[in-house]
RNA sequence: GCACUCUUAGCUCAGCUGGUUAGAGCGUGCGAUUCACAUUCGCAAGGUCAUAGGUUCGAAUCCUAUAGGGUGCACCA
């Protein structure tokens, strides 16, 4: 027997060991694995995002995949789990941007697009090789030699293809349109990348001069500069007589029309129930606006200054603008009440930046479009069936509504971002101005035109546009490889729930239109890992905490099993440091289970051992029950079952009634009850495998084997 | 406003399609120990499964309502 049994397990000293064994091994890559004729199993990692290292919530993610695909290739699937990271466009270059603010007092347009660029990237190539080294300790058996990044060249020439093949079909299409701006990022955002904040806001009621009949309610005084109409709803009787009539008015210096319009989407109780209409700055009223063919008088600039107005108004900033008014209001006796209410804030996800809504030229991609090549359906139909045919599987369940929800309220996708760190849009122009003129030459395509004058798009896309393609796109497309045959649509996908429409959606939506196929057949959703007191782990609330400290303390195995046993599936969780540690004893368990049998059951070779004896059949229940928890992807109730099983059944009482046997039994007694110990054991250690990968990788070396496998390509037992 | 979700032992949570005395981990109390393991073992205490109704032979599980916590979406003038 080996000498190690005599001391604990040391998960330090085996972890990095076993890793560089499966490494060398070459079975992470299914190109390597034994035939077996059981079909193709395949993920893709949900590529982290370079904006930093990872959390325990990616330790989380990693367990159940790793697990699922540990699982998959010991039934004799040909498996693929394939690594990546994400550029994560905004994220990674706010990021540097505060950090290179905060050090050297410099912004990005102080040095410029090309060093900025440098910058960004050099800190993602760090970002993500620590990402890589944490992802390898957690044990994960992802196929490395397939890695890639969603902004490298070979994803550079997927996102360019789709970009084109959109573009050509219609779907794609440029037009100047109001768009949430982010004044501090200076870009646009997605509806998506919109947080919701409350806060306490006045509401200020006035009319617009002493003869304007109706008075009307805002937070935002100093938009109004910008009203062309006061929308009532078409059936409040207290307005009714006023529509349709025209008034002029000097508001603050500023000349303004105003029309009193009827339009449903009024809210008779809000306020005094009339709305002053700005199409430049607000998304309703742009749409209002449409409805009756209104003027869109642009009075705020991308840097949320005043465009309008005398000294008093003319480029001051919002804030100032609205005391302004206000003040002017007053004097005016324009005034009716100030009150206090809550209210939501646009606030930009990555900076924190208020959202001004403003007219702008930019890319979008549109959802209700009908496609001629798709016999009229639009992306979102596209989007919605396969869901609807059971052709794709969200579990929980429950996500299926939300998804569909999210889908019936989806608006044009805003895909046109004003930052460097990015793919470029792959569209060129031909005349001297890129934002006015829109009628100058364009041409979208792979590569750059031939000709002389050409400029491309300085615009990027948004992140998401390049995490859609992700499926295929890490397998070669729009090459027509052999990867792509053979593992797409991939098997499962396993996010967090929090992206189910950022990534998921977005998935699914490229894949249909540009594949005509779906992207995966299971959509698993996992929920958010948060800290002990069930806070939400992030950088700025200081409960970061890095798994590969944990993994020192603990081990890889105690963390996995911790993060997967007793958490309901798509529930968040609270992160307990106990519960590693009473996983780290579980793995010493095993090892000294280990270590008895070896030292009582003098069997030459355990893997001719057939059956358990008169224990055979409740083992192989209890390992049937796992199975098919393992296929129904109820992993808590798998973990918690083999465990029970191992210390409490196993452990506590098979193993201490073998005590008497193996002491004074006949020999016939005896060597059944060592070959059935035996078997039970090899056959626990497979199981456990997927969910402690090291430990028992560990223990498979030292047991006597004819064969001289890995563990982690046996056969699953049953 | 619409939807989803949670409320089970002191704490953190499981409990899959309704089925015998409701489970785990941690914690607590008592005890054991030359025995594979003190990173151990045995025993015990501890729950009217949020509340009120209903369906059923039978409900923690299904239905309805209520209260409280969380989340998403819409509105946010």
């Amino acid at each position: 027997m080996n000498e190690k049994f005599l001391k604990p397990y040391d998960p330090k000293e085996t972890e990095d060991r076993i890793y560089k064994l499966w490494e060398k091994s070459g079975f992470f890559n299914p190109d390597n694995l034994p035939e077996k004729d059981k079909g193709y199993f395949s993920i893709v990692l949900p590529p982290p995002n370079v904006t930093g290292t990872l959390h325990l919530g990616h330790a989380l993610e990693d367990s159940i995949q790793d697990l699922a695909v540990r699982y998959k290739r010991m039934k004799g699937f040909k498996t693929l789990w394939l690594p990546g990271t994400d550029h994560a466009a905004i994220a990674t270059q706010a990021k540097v941007e505060k950090e290179i603010q905060k050090k050297e007092g410099k912004s990005r347009y102080d040095l410029g697009r090309e060093e900025m660029l440098r910058r960004v990237k050099e800190f993602a190539q760090q970002s993500h090789d620590t990402i890589v080294s944490q992802v390898r300790k957690m044990g994960a058996s992802l196929d490395w030699s397939r890695e890639a990044f969603t902004l490298d060249e070979r994803r550079n020439l997927a996102v360019k293809t789709a970009f084109k093949s959109m573009y050509d079909a219609g779907l794609i299409y440029r037009g100047n349109r109001i768009v949430n701006w982010d004044p501090k990022g200076q870009t646009t955002i997605s509806d998506d990348e919109i947080v919701y904040e409350e806060r306490k806001a006045k509401l200020y009621t006035f009319k617009y001069s002493k003869d304007f009949p109706i008075y009307i309610s805002t937070t935002r005084p100093e938009t109004k500069v910008g009203d062309v109409a006061v929308a009532v709803h078409p059936e409040d009787e207290r307005y009714e007589k006023f529509i349709g009539q025209e008034f002029d008015a000097e508001f603050c210096g500023v000349a303004i029309h105003i029309k009193i319009i009827a339009d449903k989407e009024v809210d008779k109780e809000f306020g005094t129930g009339a709305l002053g209409v700005t199409p430049a700055h607000s998304m309703t009223d742009w749409e209002i606006a449409d409805r009756h063919d209104l003027p869109r008088p642009q009075v705020i600039n991308e840097y949320a200054k005043m465009t309008v107005g005398d000294e008093r108004l003319l480029n001051k900033k919002t804030t100032e603008a609205r005391e302004v008014i206000v003040n002017w209001l007053r004097s005016e006796g324009l005034l009716e009440k100030e009150e206090e209410i809550s209210q939501n804030v646009a606030t930009a996800e990555r900076t924190g930046g208020i959202i001004e809504p403003l007219p702008k030229l930019q890319w979008f991609i549109a959802v209700n479009k009908p496609i001629k090549e798709r016999g009229g359906k639009t992306l979102k139909d596209l989007m919605r069936e396969p869901v609807e045919k059971g052709e794709i599987k969200i579990i929980p369940d429950r996500f299926e509504k939300v998804y569909y929800h999210w889908i019936e309220n989806l608006r044009d996708w805003c895909i046109s971002r004003q930052i460097w760190y990015g793919h470029q849009i792959p569209v060129w122009y031909r005349s001297a101005s890129l934002t006015t003129d829109q009628k100058k030459e364009i041409c979208c395509d792979i590569n750059s035109p031939e000709g002389e004058g050409w400029e491309q798009d300085s615009d990027t896309l948004d992140t998401w546009f390049s995490s859609g393609l992700w499926t295929f796109s890490t397998l070669g497309w729009p090459e027509k490889t052999g990867d792509l045959k053979n593992y797409h649509p991939t098997s499962l996908i396993n996010p967090g729930y929090e992206i189910l429409f950022f990534w998921v959606a977005r998935m699914i939506l490229m894949s249909q239109f540009l594949l005509g196929e779906i992207p995966f057949k299971t959509v698993f959703l996992h929920g958010i890992l948060r800290d002990k007191n069930g806070k939400k782990f992030s950088k700025s609330s200081g409960n970061n905490i890095d798994p590969v400290e944990i993994i020192e303390k603990y081990g890889a195995d105690a963390l996995r099993m911790s993060l997967i046993s007793g958490t309901g599936m798509g529930n968040d969780s609270n992160f307990d440091e106990n519960k590693v540690k009473g996983y780290k004893n579980f793995a010493n368990k095993i090892w000294n289970i280990t270590r008895f049998i070896l030292e009582n059951t003098d069997l030459e070779d355990f893997s001719s051992l057939k059956d358990a004896g008169p224990l055979s059949k409740e083992f192989e229940d209890m390992a049937n029950d796992m199975t098919s928890d393992m296929e129904n992807y109820r992993f808590h109730l798998a973990a918690e079952k083999i465990y029970q099983y191992i210390w409490h059944r196993f452990a506590d009482e098979i193993l201490e009634d073998s005590k008497k046997v193996i002491k004074e039994g006949d020999d016939n007694s005896k060597k059944e009850v060592k070959k059935s110990l035996a078997y039970i054991w090899i056959n626990c250690v497979k199981m456990l495998h997927p969910f402690m990968p090291f430990v028992t990788e560990e223990i498979w070396s030292m047991l006597p084997q004819k064969r001289n496998n890995l563990l982690m390509i046996e056969e699953w037992p049953f």
